[in-house]
DNA sequence: CTTGACTCCGTACTATGGTACGGCATTTAA
DNA sequence: TTAAATGCCGTACCATAGTACGGAGTCAAG
């Protein structure tokens, strides 16, 4: 069964132009075109791709999956070291937002116990 | 003391095109320029500016900074309604946060208990 | 009063992750 | 067989968050 560019872009669910541009990115193999025809694409290219988007939502940039892909024959130790550094920047992020949900939970606290419409507390913790 | 843009750089930390870059966002106002001469700056500029790179640093984009700032006007209960939009904003990125955190984790500790370098549970966890 | 530093302004360029379009080739269904 | 649907390819465009640049104006020190 041949399998064009729309029919992979359907079984990886993303639009054609992304396929074009991870192939544009080497992130996938372009097929080389027959003499007369359309590319077809073998298997390995869906899987790339669920590959590809898998690690986006681990939060890694394509350049990071690029990196990823490379490491696919590589020593475990590597890719730990990658996932590691991820971490590491998504348990800042999530210290970073503790702290804004902290103020802004003590702030709407006072905006409740608050008789002045005028005057919001929020508004005077941002003046300088 | 006269504050030229190189000043509130200097003073905020960023760089010149980046004050010029936020007062095209009307992130911070623009000062009316003298008959002749330059523009000078308040040290209410120098505070917003810091203002947006809290904000920025906290995760906010600067669409969202420029709702935040927009709360300056606004009756205390607008300004809590759009707080409390804030919130759970930030609520919900942790709890996005939170998953990719474990996701991590569990695959690290996998990586961490595998005595094989040449079969990484990442890359394999990735594959179809 | 000239030189160098700074300002002003518009425009263009960077990276990231895509999306859209126009024109032509090829395939497929009626 | 012919028209619609796809593919191919290059290029342009979107948002986000800046950065760089060129030429003109202006300021301040020597």
């Amino acid at each position: 069964m041949t399998r064009t560019i729309s029919k992979v872009a359907n079984a990886a669910g993303i639009n054609i132009e992304t396929v074009r541009f991870y192939e544009r990115k080497n992130l996938i193999t372009q097929p080389t075109k027959p003499t007369t025809g359309f590319r077809h694409y073998p298997d390995e290219t869906v899987a790339r791709i669920h590959f590809i988007r898998r690690a986006q939502e681990l939060g890694f940039t394509l350049d990071e999956v690029s990196n990823l892909l490379s490491l696919n024959d590589r020593p475990c130790s590597q890719v730990q070291e990658l996932a590691e550094q991820k971490l590491s920047a998504v348990k800042e992020k999530m210290a970073n937002l503790r702290r804004l949900e902290n103020v802004l939970q003590s702030l709407l606290t006072q905006c409740h116990s608050n008789d002045d419409e005028s005057r919001c507390p929020i508004i005077h913790s941002l003046q300088p």
